[in-house]
RNA sequence: GGGUGAUUAGCUCAGUUGGUAGAGCGUUUCGUUUACACCGAAAAUGUCAGGAGUUCGAGUCUCUUAUCACCCACCA
C-alpha cells in the first residue's frame, strides 16, 4: 500500500464521521453501566457556529469521548435555543426586507413565518458542530420549542404559580422599543456614549425666577412631574414648598425636596420623571406624584406628550432643544459622557417604562442554589468564578426576574383572565382550563357566588352567581422569557416532567461547559430549577446523588481576538469557523483552539478575523497550523512504520538489545505520560494534556523512539519490535483519541490487523502502571549525551554522519549507564559513532560534559582554543555563583534544620555536582592552555 | 461605588501542595538518496509589573502601588 505523504484531513473526516453516524456510536440509552453525560449548551436555533461554539463544543467532545473510551456510558445531548428574542428580532427584519410589518401580522401568521425561518436555518449549527468532530447522540436532539419542552415550561410555571413564587405586577422595566418587549437587566447592554447635557430653566410659578436642572433626555420634561432638591441645599431653600411650571406645556409641578438629589451633579436641581426613569419612579412613589408616560410603545411620543407627538424620541430630543432655544429656556448645551442602556439584541436605546409583567420570586432560589456551590454540591471550574457567583446570588443583589416578554415567539404564558372579574387562571391545557372553570363554578354554586374584584377597577368587588364559561377567558398575550425554557434543560431533554425514567439514570449530569457569561442567565438558573424539581421527580436518585442539576461547570473563557475584544458578529471580528475547518482539519482547529484554552481564563485566538470591509484577508492561526502539522507528523509516522520490510529476527544480538531497551524505555514513558494525562484531564486541564501528548508524542516517540529502531536503508525490522511500536502507536492513537478523534481512527483503522477490533472510537483507554523513573531518568542522560555531540559537530562544521570516536572517561555511573544492555548500540548508531570506548588515562579528544560526566570526542578539526577558554571560564564563573548560593544555604543553620531532608539532600548534591564540574572545566581548560 | 482577573522569553501563553523558570510561534546556524520542509539537528533569549512583608527559601503566600481587562450597580 502507497500512502501520500500529506495527509487528508478533508476526505478522511468526512469519511470517518459518516462512519460513526452509520455504526450509531454516539447513541446512549440507558443500561447498567455508570452514566456520563453531558448537556449541549443549546446554540440559538438560527445561529451559526463562532469561536466560542467551536471551544465549547471541542472540550465537551474530549470530555464525552474520553469517557466513551474508559466505558461509560456516554451520553451528549444535543439540541437549539429558539432564542426567543434574537430570533424574533431576526424574522422581523427579514420580513421587514419583504415589505411585512409584523404589526399587520396575526400571532399565527407570524409564528408561520418564524417557523419557516426556523425549518430554513435552524439545525445548520449542528451540522457544522458534525464537521468539528463532535459525538453527540444526534437521536437526542432537542429544540427548546418543540411540544415536549413547551409543555416543560407550562407545567413549570404552573407549579411555580400554585406556589406563590410567580405574581404579576407593575413595574418599572427596561422597553426595548424596537422589539416592543421588556427585557431583563441581563438583556440590556450598558456602555458610555457620547451625548450631551442640557441645561433648562423652568419658571418658578408666580414669580420673576427661574430654576435650572441639566438632563441628557430634554424629551422627557413632557412627563415631568416635579423637580426635586436635596433638603440640606441652601441655594434652593428658598424654592421649598413652591410650584415650577414645565416649559412649552406650562404645566405646574411641585417642587419637592428628596435626599436623592446630589448636591454636586449638575445644578443641583433634579427634574423628576417618574413614568420614563428608575430612580425618578421611586422619587415619584415616595411623594406620591403623578405618572405621565408620554411613550408609545415603539418609542414615539403619544399624546400625553402634548407636542411633537408620533415623533420618536430621538428626533424630539435635538427638537425641542431647538425650541426651548427659542424660547429663551435653554440655558447651554455641554458634551457629556453617560452610560446608555442598549438592547443586547435589537441595539435600541432602552426606555425605562412602567408595564405589567410576571415576575418570580428569587430569595428562596438564589439562597437554594448559593447553597449549592459554596457547600461543594457543584465544583466550579475554575475556582474563582465562585465569587463572581455569590456576588450576583447573595441576597442584597438579588432581584425578581420578569419572566414576561411581549413577543410571539417562544411558549405563551398559560394565564388565562376573566375579561370582566379579577380571576387569574394558570393552566397548561384546555382540559385543564376548562377543569379549573368547573372547579370554579363548582364553588359558585355551593357557595352562593364568588366574590371577586372588577378586572379593571379592584375597589370595584361583586358576588359572581352566574357560571363562568371558558369563552369569557383570555390568555395573556405574551411569552416567557427565553431562559425560562432554558434552565430547566436538565430536566426537560429527558422528559423528565412526564417521565422519570431517562432522568433516574442520567441525572444529575457529569459536568456543565459553558462561557462564564451566561453564569447569571442560565447556570445559577438550571441550579435552581434543579434543586425546585428534582426532589420531587427522582426523590430517590436524590436522596443517592443530590439534586444539582450537573457535579461540575467548566467555565471556558471568552474568545478573543488579537486585540483583545470579544469575538462578536456585529464587530465581524470572528474567523470564519467552516474555513478554518476547511484549511487545517477539524482536528486541527481542535489542537489549536484547545492548545490556547486554559480552563476559565479568555482565550487569545490567533486567527486574524475577516474583515467585514477587505474579505481578503484568510482566516489564519498558527496554533491550528501546528495541529494541522501534527496530523500530518502523526501520518508520516504511520507510513513509516508501514513501510518496512519485516524480518523474524533482529539481524544481530546489539540490534535485539537496542531494541529491547528503547521499547522498555518507551513503555515506561508510555505510563508516565498516561498517568500525567488522566491527572490532568481529570483536572479538566485540557490544554496542558494536549501538550503533554503533542510532545510526547512528537518528541519521545517520533523523534527518538522511531529514529532508534528504524532499521537501516534496505533493512527490515524484526517482528517483535514492529509488534510493539504498532501496540504503542496504537495505544497513543486512543490516548490523542479525544482531542484529534479523526486522524487517530484514519491511523488506528490501518494500524489494526484484524476486522473484530474496536475503532479507535470505542477502544479501550489504557490502564495506568507503575513505571520505571530511573529508567526513564538514565535514558535521558542518553538523549543529552547524544545531543551534546550533535552540538558539537555542528559547531565544528563536522557532518553529521562523519563517523566519530568517543572516549569515556570510567565512572562508576557511566558504566553503569553504557553497560545496559543496548545502550552502547543504541547511541553508537544514533549519534553516528565509529566507537564506544573507556579510558581512565588523558586522552586527547574534545571533553564536553553531560551532568557531572565527562565525555570527549575524537575529530581532528582543530577549534578556536581562546573563544573555546572563554567559554570555559564563564561557565565556571557561573557555577562558582550557583555554589555561593548553595553554600550560603547549607551554611545556615535554620535552614538545615528547617528544610525538609529531602531538600537539604538536594542542596547537597547539587553541590557535589557543582564541584565536580568546576574540577572538570578546569581540567579541561588547562589541557587548552598546554 | 461593589466584585473578579491579568501583568512571566520578541509574540501568544503554561507554570495547584513555596524548593535553581517552561511550551509553541518567531529568530540564528546547519542539514534534503533512505516517514514527514506541514521536516530534521542544534543554539540564543527572562531583575517572573514596581515596592514591602512572611519564610531557611517566593513567579507561587500576605499587603501595597501602578497599568490593563471584565462583571454587577449606576451616572439628572
Amino acid at each position: 500500500m502507497s500512502l501520500s505523504s500529506r495527509y487528508n484531513a478533508e476526505e478522511t473526516e468526512n469519511k470517518w464521521y459518516a462512519h460513526w453516524m452509520e455504526k450509531n456510536y454516539f447513541r446512549s440509552v440507558p443500561d447498567e453501566r455508570e452514566a456520563y453525560t453531558i448537556l449541549i449548551p443549546p446554540p440559538n436555533v438560527t445561529g451559526v457556529l463562532h469561536m466560542g461554539h467551536m471551544l465549547n463544543v471541542t472540550i465537551q467532545d474530549v470530555l464525552i469521548r474520553k469517557a466513551r473510551l474508559e466505558g461509560k456510558n456516554a451520553c451528549w445531548v444535543p439540541g437549539t435555543d429558539h432564542a426567543s428574542i434574537a430570533t424574533e428580532a431576526k424574522v422581523v427584519k427579514m420580513l421587514r426586507e419583504k415589505g411585512i410589518k409584523k404589526s399587520d401580522l396575526t400571532r399565527d401568521e407570524f409564528l408561520s413565518h418564524a417557523f419557516q425561518w426556523k425549518d430554513k436555518y435552524g439545525g445548520i449549527i449542528l451540522d457544522q458542530l458534525k464537521m468539528l468532530g463532535a459525538s453527540c447522540d444526534w437521536e437526542r436532539t432537542r429544540f427548546t420549542m418543540e411540544p415536549a419542552l413547551q409543555k416543560s415550561v407550562l407545567q413549570s410555571f404552573k407549579d411555580l404559580y400554585n406556589k406563590g413564587l410567580l405574581y404579576r405586577g407593575l413595574r418599572m422595566t427596561n422597553w426595548d422599543p424596537a422589539a416592543q418587549t421588556v427585557l431583563s437587566n441581563e438583556e440590556v447592554i450598558h456602555q458610555q456614549e457620547n451625548g450631551k447635557l442640557y441645561h433648562i430653566s423652568y419658571k418658578i410659578d408666580g414669580e420673576d425666577q427661574v430654576v435650572t436642572i441639566a438632563t441628557t433626555r430634554p424629551e422627557t420634561i413632557l412627563a415631568d412631574s416635579a423637580i426635586a432638591v436635596h433638603p440640606d441645599d441652601e441655594r434652593y431653600t428658598h424654592l421649598h414648598g413652591k410650584f415650577a411650571i414645565v416649559p412649552m406645556i406650562n404645566r405646574r409641578i411641585p417642587i419637592i425636596v428628596d435626599r436623592y438629589v446630589k448636591l454636586d451633579f449638575g445644578t443641583g436641581a433634579l427634574k423628576v420623571t417618574p413614568a420614563h426613569d428608575m430612580n425618578d419612579y421611586e422619587i415619584g412613589q415616595r411623594h406620591n406624584l403623578e405618572v405621565i408616560d408620554i411613550l408609545n410603545d415603539n418609542g414615539t411620543l403619544n399624546d400625553r406628550a402634548q407636542f411633537y407627538i408620533g415623533m420618536d424620541r430621538m428626533v424630539v430630543r435635538k427638537q425641542i432643544a431647538k425650541d426651548l432655544q427659542s424660547l429663551g429656556q435653554l440655558e447651554k448645551v455641554e458634551d457629556y459622557s453617560n452610560s446608555v442602556g442598549r438592547s443586547e439584541r435589537t441595539n435600541a436605546v432602552v426606555e425605562p417604562k412602567l408595564t405589567q409583567q410576571w415576575f418570580l420570586k428569587m430569595d428562596s432560589l438564589a439562597k437554594t442554589a448559593l447553597k449549592a456551590v459554596e457547600n461543594g454540591d457543584i465544583q466550579f471550574m475554575p475556582t474563582h468564578m465562585i465569587n463572581m457567583y455569590r456576588n450576583w446570588l447573595k441576597e442584597e443583589n438579588v432581584r425578581d426576574w420578569c419572566v414576561s416578554r411581549q413577543l410571539w415567539w417562544g411558549q405563551q404564558i398559560p394565564a388565562y383572565y376573566h375579561k370582566k372579574y379579577d380571576i387569574t387562571l394558570v393552566a397548561t391545557t384546555s382540559e385543564d382550563l376548562e377543569k379549573q372553570i368547573a372547579d370554579l363554578n363548582q364553588q359558585i354554586t355551593s357557595n352562593e357566588g364568588l366574590e371577586v374584584s372588577h378586572r379593571n377597577d379592584a375597589s370595584r368587588k361583586s358576588s359572581v352567581l352566574e357560571s363562568l364559561s371558558i369563552k369569557d377567558f383570555e390568555q395573556d398575550e405574551d411569552v416567557v422569557d427565553t431562559w425560562f425554557s432554558s434552565w430547566l434543560w436538565p430536566i426537560s431533554v429527558f422528559d423528565g416532567f412526564e417521565d422519570q425514567k431517562e432522568l433516574s439514570y442520567y441525572y444529575p449530569t457529569s459536568v456543565l461547559v459553558t462561557g462564564w457569561d451566561i453564569m447569571f442567565f442560565w447556570v445559577a438558573r438550571m441550579i435552581m430549577a434543579g434543586y425546585e424539581w428534582s426532589p420531587d421527580l427522582i426523590p430517590s436518585v436524590v436522596a443517592k446523588k443530590g439534586a444539582f442539576p450537573f457535579k461540575d461547570v467548566y467555565f471556558t473563557g471568552m474568545v478573543r481576538d488579537k486585540l483583545g475584544r470579544k469575538m462578536s458578529k456585529s464587530l465581524g471580528n470572528s474567523p470564519d469557523s467552516i474555513e478554518l475547518i476547511k484549511t487545517y482539519g477539524a482536528d486541527g482547529v481542535r489542537f489549536g483552539i484547545l492548545s490556547a484554552a486554559a480552563a476559565g481564563n479568555d482565550v487569545i485566538f490567533d486567527a486574524p478575523f475577516t474583515d467585514k470591509k477587505n474579505t481578503s484577508i484568510k482566516n489564519e492561526s498558527k496554533l491550528c497550523e501546528t495541529g494541522r502539522n501534527f496530523s500530518n507528523k502523526l501520518w508520516n509516522a504511520l507510513r513509516l512504520i508501514d513501510a518496512w520490510p519485516i524480518q523474524d529476527e533482529a539481524a544481530n544480538e546489539d540490534i535485539a538489545n537496542m531494541n529491547q531497551y528503547a521499547n522498555l524505555w518507551m513503555e515506561q514513558s508510555f505510563h508516565k505520560t498516561l498517568d500525567q494525562v488522566n491527572d490532568l484531564m481529570g483536572k479538566y486541564r485540557l490544554s496542558e494534556a494536549t501538550r503533554v501528548l503533542y510532545n510526547f508524542i512528537w518528541g519521545d516517540f517520533c523523534s527518538w523512539y522511531l529514529e532508534i529502531i528504524k532499521p537501516d536503508y534496505q533493512q527490515a525490522i524484526d517482528t517483535s519490535t514492529r509488534r510493539f511500536a504498532i501496540e504503542l502507536f496504537k495505544k497513543l492513537m486512543t490516548l490523542l483519541h479525544p482531542f484529534m478523534p479523526f486522524v487517530t481512527e484514519e491511523i488506528w483503522s490501518i494500524l489494526k490487523d484484524n476486522e473484530s477490533e474496536p475503532d479507535c472510537v470505542l477502544s479501550s483507554w489504557p490502564k495506568t502502571k507503575p513505571y520505571d523513573g530511573e529508567l526513564i531518568e538514565s535514558f535521558q542522560t542518553i538523549k543529552q549525551l547524544v545531543s551534546s555531540i550533535r552540538d558539537l559537530r555542528n559547531k565544528n562544521q563536522l557532518k553529521p554522519k562523519e563517523p566519530l570516536k568517543l572516549l569515556v572517561r570510567k565512572s562508576k555511573k557511566t558504566k553503569r549507564l553504557l553497560s545496559t544492555a543496548g545502550a552502547m548500540t543504541l547511541i553508537q548508531r544514533i549519534a553516528f559513532l565509529s566507537d564506544i570506548h573507556m579510558t581512565d588515562t588523558e586522552d586527547d579528544g574534545h571533553a564536553f560534559l553531560v551532568g557531572t560526566e565527562q565525555f570527549f570526542l575524537v575529530f581532528e578539526k582543530s577549534i578556536d582554543a581562546a573563544a573555546e577558554k572563554m567559554k570555559i571560564e564563564e561557565e565556571i564563573q557561573r557555577l562558582e555563583g550557583f555554589l555561593k548560593g548553595i553554600d550560603k544555604k547549607l551554611s545556615n543553620q535554620r535552614f538545615v534544620e528547617n528544610a525538609p531532608t529531602k531538600v537539604v539532600e538536594m542542596e547537597k548534591k547539587k553541590k557535589t555536582d557543582s564541584l565536580a564540574k568546576i574540577q572538570v572545566l578546569k581540567e579541561n581548560l588547562s589541557k587548552l592552555d598546554a
